[in-house]
DNA sequence: AAGTTTCCATACCTTTTGACTATGGGCTTA
DNA sequence: TAAGCCCATAGTCAAAAGGTATGGAAACTT
């Protein structure tokens, strides 16, 4: 079955007049006659009733009709489709984002971008620093915000951010919300201690611990840098974890003594894969930032909530 | 855009690789690249970034999949659809009947044809002697029964089934059901008349009621057999119709003093027009009909609804 | 590091087929 | 009876779909 017939059985149902169709299809009467046999043919059986001014669909024309009819409107929304997104030019952008990431540390830039490009329509996508490097890979996202992706693929593009150590956080209720100066790791043996299960750094943290005598009494794990703000919020535990993770007034930073271990974001993109503006213009504007400034903001900042419907 | 594009971009979008794509649609590799191309030619943009082993959908390709989908899909159904109907081979039969055809007299040769003939749908359609004509015309029905089509139109088929003389009808609990005899015009002079308003006799039942000193108080129409009926029924008024369009216990039928109208029905078909074998049976079976018979078991029967229901 | 494989594109040829013109037959209308 | 309309058929042409051979570049193997 040939699009050219499906066009061609259309006209020939809308006119019952197989002359008048070919005008209305611009070609010749012969050659619409010789594509409705053939599609009859492929069919099994005829499409219409050929008798000068009584022609018709036949029952199985009729049932047939439905079917082309939406075979043909697809393919003609599609191409339409196609147009208006030509035209429209405004392709959406999708990110990926480790889920160490806080997103409130894009909120600024994200919302600067969709200033500059009116009706820019973004795409987040989550997962673990290998997921993320994979949804670069199979093209599903353009960009990705995470942690260091150690020569997982040469083809990356990647521009280090900034550099953050890891802090000790708790809930503001907590007994060390009080204290001010560094927290010696030996405190935390009866605590029960928070982890993101897929933190880069988890195996450099739990030599840290054992080695300084403040292995903790329980140790959980938590997806996503949200489940710990809401955890340690709550005052389920206290946590380890990246600077600008935890974004909270609700939680405390503490410097943990002798802790030194680090992290550096980059945002990445794929070399060599056409980018479109909005990407392009996404990453100049991470690269220029004044990640000092951001990060110095961030205890000043309310609750995530609250922030996040301020910025939208 | 042709289907073959179409199925072409579909087996590229699911394997991700062009070369097992013209494989899977059976073609070689240059002619699937060649149609793909086209197609991103036509739709203005890639379909496809081709990375070896990463290739992928554009965002513009991932945004046509579905559209491109449903197109072929429905190409694919009807395809099916087709041999389906052409190997079960049970075309609907659709039969217009004119409202003045009570349906009740077909209900013992439907039921007998729907046995033969297991699966077998129905269609009925309902209008005046002229639209059924143009249903017969138009190819929306295959078999008619109606009053007298006089030369309408020369390829008309036309079988007569019985001729009727037009009776007084009156309900139950009319002054004039007790009467035994026939009834004179001239009784008629105080009732309300119930017609059917597209009667095939109207002109010569009113030349009739003119001369004998019948004409109602008032004359009412309405359009079908059941309408007639159910007024009828209720003792609204009184009417004139054949013999067999009133069919309910709850009237009783009279003869009207003098009155000779009669009506012929046929069962009519186009000739030169393929018949399907559900249609040349019911005609077959309608010719056949001993109408004497049918016409004498219409006093004994229940109401149109009880009969309807034991039938079906 | 070199060889092998994979994947897509290009060049070129063959075959298919969609389209056109011309024409004819059958039916309707004037 | 003539004219007109409607669809089918025949024959030719050109476009395009399909095929083979091949090349280049990246990825994988040894």
């Amino acid at each position: 079955m040939e699009m050219h017939q499906v066009r061609y059985f259309l006209a020939v149902a809308r006119e019952l007049n197989f002359t008048r169709a070919a005008e209305s299809c611009n070609v010749a009467q012969p050659s619409l006659t010789r594509a409705i046999k053939q599609l009859e043919d492929e069919l099994g059986g005829e499409l219409f009733r050929r008798e000068r001014n009584l022609s018709h669909l036949t029952e199985l024309g009729q049932r047939m009709k439905p079917m082309l009819q939406q075979c043909y409107d697809s393919a003609v929304t599609a191409k339409s489709l196609a147009q208006s997104i030509k035209s429209g030019a405004v392709a959406p952008l999708s990110i990926a984002l480790s889920v160490t990431i806080n997103i409130m540390l894009l909120i600024t830039f994200l919302t600067e971008l969709v200033r500059a490009f009116p009706g820019l329509e973004l795409r987040f996508y989550r997962g673990t620093t290998a997921e993320v490097a994979e949804l670069l890979k199979k093209g599903d996202v353009e960009v990705a915000v995470a942690g260091p992706m150690n020569g997982s693929w040469d083809r990356l593009d990647s521009w280090p951010l900034f550099t953050e150590p890891y802090k000790l956080v708790v809930g503001w209720q907590h007994r060390l919300a009080a204290i001010s100066g560094p927290v010696k790791a030996s405190e935390l043996i009866n605590e029960r201690l928070l982890c993101r299960s897929n933190c880069e750094h988890v195996e450099e943290l739990r030599a840290f611990l054992d080695e300084h005598g403040g292995h903790p009494a329980t140790k959980h794990n938590v997806w996503t840098e949200s489940d710990l703000t809401s955890l340690l919020e709550a005052n389920f535990g206290v946590g380890i974890a990246p600077r600008s993770s935890v974004w909270s007034r609700k939680t405390t930073q503490i410097e943990l003594d002798g802790l030194s271990i680090e992290r550096t974001l980059s945002v990445y993109g794929v070399s060599g894969r056409q980018r479109s503006m909005a990407a392009s213009t996404l990453i100049k504007m991470l690269r220029a930032a004044d990640w000092q400034a951001v990060q110095d903001q961030m205890p000043e900042r309310d609750g995530r909530d609250t922030k996040l419907a301020r910025a939208s």
